[in-house]
DNA sequence: CAATTATTGTTTGTATACAAATAAATTTTG
DNA sequence: CAAAATTTATTTGTATACAAACAATAATTG
């Protein structure tokens, strides 16, 4: 009997562009380039953390960090700079010290406003490529391996 | 008239869970945890560029950086490290003294070899949620918005 | 062929991401 | 209630990822 191709060549029997982690990648690349170009002022991490926040209100760093994904070490970092920016504030909470509770200031739920428009925009265009149907079905297959 | 939700809250018009990049996230995320935990010695980019090299055999640095979706700072990251590990040496190309010729070494090869199965396996159990048409269907449209 | 342009690779700086170790504070439990 | 376990936040280290600036080399072009 014959070898076949993928017994003499492994590569043969992997495809990188077959690989849900390669096209994942990939579209995440795509869906950045549209977001910094419509929202050049903040990374999709921080303004996912700002959007919460706003939402939110008050909330501890910890939490925040949980609702947004996002791991203790990497939250951190996200608030850090939100607060450089003038976008968040930080304040430990009396009632546990080991918490922090992050809120939103003015500028912060003003940038967040000023940019909801255009972070629904980044949505829709990084969509563009499906019709109306395929989107809808694309987002419910996407949420359901996550 | 009376101001809807959405004037009063913009927060209202925004949820994260319906954006694109934060699902994408997710996903992502999901599938590290599952390369992770079957190919702990190698991250998803580091098997990318072994494989892309295996397929290919001899390929310049920046060339294969195109070829997996990596820029320039980021493939030499990888190439350093994939190097240390043993699995590519690298030498410069005699016809072009600015490239640098990439090669898969034979521990690189064997690795890749060993880990072939896994990887296709990675696929298979981030798309497990899906049953068969939905995947095919899934992977269609992703790599449409790519 | 000389000047311009383009390509290749490197370096620096910033920003996620996550693992692991740690300290401090709180909760749970025996 | 005291010991053990958990939670919160921080720090360190590693690994993408990309922008921007740079030097060396090659290709193009006037």
């Amino acid at each position: 009997m014959a070898a076949t191709k993928s017994e003499i060549n492994p590569s043969a029997r992997y495809q990188l562009m077959e690989q849900i982690g390669f096209i994942l990648r990939r579209a995440t690349q795509r869906h950045l380039t549209i977001f910094s170009e419509r929202i050049p002022d903040l990374t999709p991490t921080q303004f996912a953390a700002l959007a919460k926040l706003c939402e939110l209100r008050s909330i501890s760093q910890n939490e925040l960090g949980r609702q947004t994904a996002m791991d203790a070490a990497t939250i951190k970092g996200v608030i850090e700079r939100l607060g450089k920016r003038g976008y968040v504030t930080t304040k430990p909470n009396p009632n546990d010290m080991r918490r922090i509770v992050v809120t939103p200031s003015e500028s912060g739920l003003k940038a967040f406003e000023s940019y909801v428009e255009a972070a629904c925009a980044i949505t829709r265009e990084t969509l563009e490529p499906l019709n109306q149907s395929e989107q809808s079905i694309f987002l419910k297959l996407l949420r359901k391996i996550t």
